[in-house]
DNA sequence: ATAGGGTTAG
């Protein structure tokens, strides 16, 4: 810490100070220098105090510090305002940044030179302010400063993100000595704009290419979705760098192809934090959270320090695996190493995880502490919520969401139609949906119409349920069909469930879930016979009823809660009675619901008064997880 | 004499 000590055994000069000023690496080495700057008087030494403004742009995290400094030089040169002026580009508002610009432009003996404006520029583009850069431009065109080239590649980059592409174009042909960086920023213009065509154009005019316009180029051929070509080009590239192979990842990944994605990232000879976060968002969101969680560990093994973006991609995993071991792990591990979980991002992803691992206390804590409450937290809670039986919560929220003024989308009305339907909240549905398809206009998809099929069948309106299916404006699919079939086994419907399967088997041949289905309803009536013919059919077809398919976990969270509880029975041993009793209680419904505690719960599937098939078993499992975090599941083998 | 700037990745 000592850096003053160690570097003063020569006599004291500006060199000196300038050796202080390299060997600085934080904020703390800075003011130290800054005493012996005082001490020696070296306040009004430019090329001293321009090094120490420099140095607080890359430690100090606001501008204050910069500032006070740069205060007492009594007539700072152009170096040292544009050093200022970067400054305040990178770590302040705009309406600084020109505040600070004013006050340059309007001191004696200072003229802005190129090297005033690029950086301005660049925050411009960064939030998009398309009037404040035509400004800047205006004044670049005044001081004659617009065939710079890096004037004009800040310019082309800030109309290019504003999607204003003729003015990007007006500027690159007015510059007559165009470098790679320049046609670079042109290209990427295009594909903002769209143009995929002619971004490929200028690529292949381009006199000298780098591997920044190869990267930029690879990109806008992901961006397409040609694979292939953004392949074809990364394979040609003679240098590739770090982005390079990030890029064609990421490409890979967006495109769910994580076998492509993982070959090239143990291909890839430098890795960085971002191409690990490339591949880890990949599985996160290609529904593979396990594959996710593996990498985190296998980076952490490695001693590389995670980010924010990591994180978010953990917890995206953590809140499809339901797993709330892993969940407080992550939480704890974010705030023993100083992450912000306050960031927006970081806040989200929180209250999401928590809410589908079943710790809805923390997220709904996490949730009202947020400053700003957006549609996508909304919805988390909302979803989380539903999956614990708290439909009328879950209403709740998405009328305060609403009355905040935020505009739901589709697939916030597929959430709350689905916590609707969950809860049987029939009246609520239809009350949400209508209001959606008028004040809202939400685009409708079948989707929307299965969830409300589902409501209608669940709560035993069959019929009206068939009859929407048929009106239905947009082509219903085979969820829709599903839903209400399944309906019809919920209240022992056989004459629509028939017509329905007939409907299904033609939809989907090889789903044998509809046979079974089926074949459930006639059993429940007693139609042995019906039953023999639809077993026959299904082997007649080459289909064969696959027993319960859930994954590993819900069995073994099963298995585990039995063994907590030191009970001898094990759910998945107990036969059941062959003989069809009249359903009783449904256990998905009835967990979802949560009408009964877990031991109530596991009694009532130990005396077979609930009836479990195998897709129910999954969600019980997830359930048993979350209402229970000492039911843990890694000590548990899978279950073939 | 010196010093300050632009393009590509999650």
């Amino acid at each position: 810490m000592s850096l003053i000590r160690k570097c003063t055994s020569t006599k004291p000069s500006s060199i000196t100070v300038l050796n202080l000023l390299r060997e600085s690496r934080c904020i703390k080495h800075l003011e130290q220098v800054h005493t012996h700057i005082i001490q020696k008087g070296y306040e009004q030494d430019h090329f001293i105090i321009n090094q120490f403004i420099s140095l607080c742009n890359v430690f100090s995290p606001d501008v204050s510090y910069a500032t006070s400094v740069f205060e007492h030089v009594i007539q700072p040169n152009v170096y040292v305002w544009n050093t200022l002026i970067k400054g305040y580009s990178k770590k302040s508002s705009l309406v600084d940044c020109f505040v600070v610009l004013k006050q340059m432009r309007t001191s004696v003996n200072v003229i802005p030179d190129e090297f005033t404006f690029p950086s301005l520029v660049k925050s411009c583009s960064n939030v998009l302010a398309l009037k404040e850069g035509e400004i800047i431009h205006g004044l670049l065109v005044r001081y004659g400063l617009d065939s710079d080239v890096f004037v004009g590649s800040s310019l082309i980059d800030l109309y290019g993100k504003c999607k204003e592409i003729e003015y990007a174009r007006r500027v690159f042909d007015e510059i007559s000595l165009k470098n790679e960086v320049i046609w670079t920023a042109m290209i990427v213009g295009y594909v903002y704009a769209g143009d995929l065509l002619e971004a490929r154009k200028l690529f292949d005019e381009m006199p000298q290419r780098n591997v920044a316009s190869g990267n930029a180029m690879i990109r806008a051929f992901v961006k397409f979705g040609d694979l292939s070509g953004a392949k074809k080009l990364f394979d040609s590239m003679p240098d590739k760098d770090v982005v390079s192979f990030t890029t064609m990842i990421d490409g890979y990944a967006k495109a769910g192809d994580m076998a492509s994605a993982r070959f090239l990232f143990d291909r890839s000879s430098n890795r960085d934090i971002i191409s690990w976060s490339a591949l880890m968002s990949g599985y996160a969101q290609n529904g593979q959270p396990n594959e996710a969680v593996k990498i985190f560990h296998e980076m952490l093994s490695m001693n590389v320090r995670p980010d924010e973006f990591i994180m978010v991609s953990l917890m995206c995993a953590c809140s499809q695996l339901g797993r709330l071991d892993l969940a407080n792990w992550v939480e704890h591990y974010m705030s023993q190493n100083s992450f912000d979980l306050n960031q927006v991002h970081i806040a989200a992803a929180l209250v999401d995880m928590n809410a589908k691992c079943g710790n809805m206390e923390r997220a709904k804590m996490l949730f009202e502490g947020m400053p700003k409450r957006d549609l996508v937290s909304y919805c988390s809670m909302i979803q989380g919520l539903s999956i614990h039986g708290c439909g009328s919560q879950a209403v709740d929220f998405f009328d305060r969401m609403l009355n905040e003024g935020l505009v739901p989308d589709d697939v916030s009305l597929k959430i709350i139609l689905t916590a609707c339907s969950r809860a049987e909240l029939v009246k609520e549905g239809f009350r949400i949906f209508n209001l959606m398809t008028t004040k809202y206009s939400v685009k409708l998809s079948p989707d929307h119409y299965a969830c409300v099929v589902d409501l209608l069948g669940r709560s035993g309106k069959l019929q009206d349920a068939y009859e929407l299916i048929k009106s239905m404006p947009v082509e219903p699919h085979a969820g829709a069909w599903g839903a209400l079939l399944g309906a019809c086994k919920l209240h022992c419907d056989i004459e629509v469930g028939e017509e329905i399967s007939n409907r299904l088997f033609e939809l989907e041949p090889q789903n044998t879930g509809n046979y079974v289905l089926l074949s459930d309803i006639y059993a429940a009536a007693n139609r042995w016979l019906d039953v023999a013919l639809l077993r026959q059919k299904m082997s007649e077809k080459g289909l064969r009823k696959i027993p319960g398919c859930s994954s590993w976990y819900a069995f073994a969270a099963l298995i585990s809660f039995a063994i907590f509880n030191q009970s001898e029975h094990c759910i998945s041993k107990k036969p059941r009675p062959r003989h069809p009793q009249p359903v009783k209680l449904n256990a998905n419904r009835l967990v979802t619901g949560t009408l009964c505690g877990f031991d109530q719960f596991m009694n009532l599937v130990i005396d077979n008064t609930v009836e479990v098939n195998g897709n129910d078993k999954n969600e019980i499992g997830m359930v048993l997880i979350r209402g229970n975090s000492m039911v843990t599941i890694e000590a548990l083998e899978p279950v073939a």
